[in-house]
DNA sequence: GCTGGAATCGACACAGTGTCGAGTTTTTCG
DNA sequence: CGAAAAACTCGACACTGTGTCGATTCCAGC
């Protein structure tokens, strides 16, 4: 194998089955969540045994975090002019939030499954709440930055709101089939967040407060097993 | 024992350890995930055998779900007279957010364990979606009124934009230490969501498209398990 | 052709799940 | 009361998936 000159070394055997596994894990969280999939499964997509698995990953985990770091530059990228700006720049917000429902339209399986497992495993945990930080700031800045400008009303501490935004856009996009099409509407919605005036109040308001608090445990006479079908 | 009158029958040994597995499961949720809890835990906990459990349950779903049924009674209630309105009013938002916050406020750490287990176990993603659905189903109808009606302004697909909502409350709820400071913000944001004028466009639009693509996926030297710690 | 690291694998130990059948306890009612 | 029925309990087992270890094979460079 000639080594072309510029490439620094023909990729070894090691180095393809490292990508093995990654491919099949990216092709397999396209079907299933990162929970049911198992490490035979990986292995078997890169056509080696199981225990072979564990001299390229410690676990599913390491597979899925190798995968997730290759994301978070493009996932990062989407921000650009409409974060730093501060005008209600509808075609910068617009150009964001269609970049933003490009990558979900491209990996959309992969990062559902990997949210999915979020909450439950640290690491992923982390780097989703890496990636919402880094937005939130960025987007409270701005908010503080349009209403120093007299641009945005005041509202919500610039970090809640930023935060409410960010979830909105993960979930909108985690639950949506079609992610381009929601873009209009994530833009307008997201206008309204910031900048939506509301019309005068009709006034008539009274602060009363409820508390229902009613149980109801129905406790039917038990046979074995008398609570059904999980799963 | 004597079976008083008016009670239809003393708690059998059986009521009370099903009881007790109910409220391990309760307890142990406030601590840790649904993934992390074992059957053991929660047959520990009714001071039974890990097989005994089996008679009580199918599973630990099973439990959750029972848990689940008792809440959704509550967590429907709140809905009340917002969701059956047309008005944008106010302080009838306020009361439904702030309804919400307080069972959030006593089942917050259940909540947000099962909502974690929602993506990858059916019968809760099921549940979660039921609540969803019923909650978009009325919210929509309110606003395709209230836009009849003049009141509410065009804007996104109602279904949609009560999806948002619905997304955009759990969320913030499911982040939240204190959900009830998060109630102003919630009604403020929501009503700015449903009635929110934007200011006039100053224009100046283009319409460019730009699609970042850059990836960089650093291969080093392969060590045995290059990719470090998770968990 | 030999040597050392890269790569591979089978066997093992462990943790959790769910099932089965054989026991014990409690209730029912003749 | 006392025997049959039901409610309940448990240990032993089979199964799935994870991660570790040590022995073995492959292969590049000297």
């Amino acid at each position: 194998m000639s080594p072309t000159p510029g490439r620094r070394r023909a990729p070894s055997k090691g180095d393809r089955r490292e990508r093995a596994i990654l491919d099949t894990a990216r092709t397999l969280l396209a079907h299933k969540p990162l929970a049911d999939i198992t490490i035979d499964e990986l292995a078997a997509g890169a056509e080696i045994s199981r225990s072979s698995f564990y001299f390229y990953f410690d676990s599913k985990l390491s597979v899925v975090v190798t995968l997730l770091r290759a994301l978070t530059g493009e996932l990062n990228a989407d921000a650009g002019p409409w974060l730093d700006g501060t005008e209600p720049d509808e075609p910068g917000l617009r150009r964001a939030v269609a970049t933003l429902a490009a990558i979900w339209r491209t990996h959309g399986r992969l990062l559902t499954g990997v949210l999915a497992a979020a909450p439950t495993c640290a690491p992923i945990g982390q780097w989703r709440a890496g990636l919402r930080e880094a937005h939130i700031a960025r987007l409270a800045a701005r908010i503080e930055r349009g209403r120093a400008a007299g641009l945005a009303p005041a509202g919500p501490d610039p970090h809640v709101l930023a935060g409410m935004i960010d979830d909105l856009q993960t979930a909108t996009f985690a639950a949506a089939t079609d992610p381009d099409g929601l873009v209009d509407d994530l833009v307008t919605v997201q206008l309204r967040m910031l900048y939506g005036q509301l019309p005068p109040r009709h006034s008539s308001g009274s602060s009363a407060r409820g508390t229902s608090g009613d149980h109801a445990m129905a406790s039917s006479t038990r046979r074995p097993n008398p609570n059904s079908s999980p799963e």
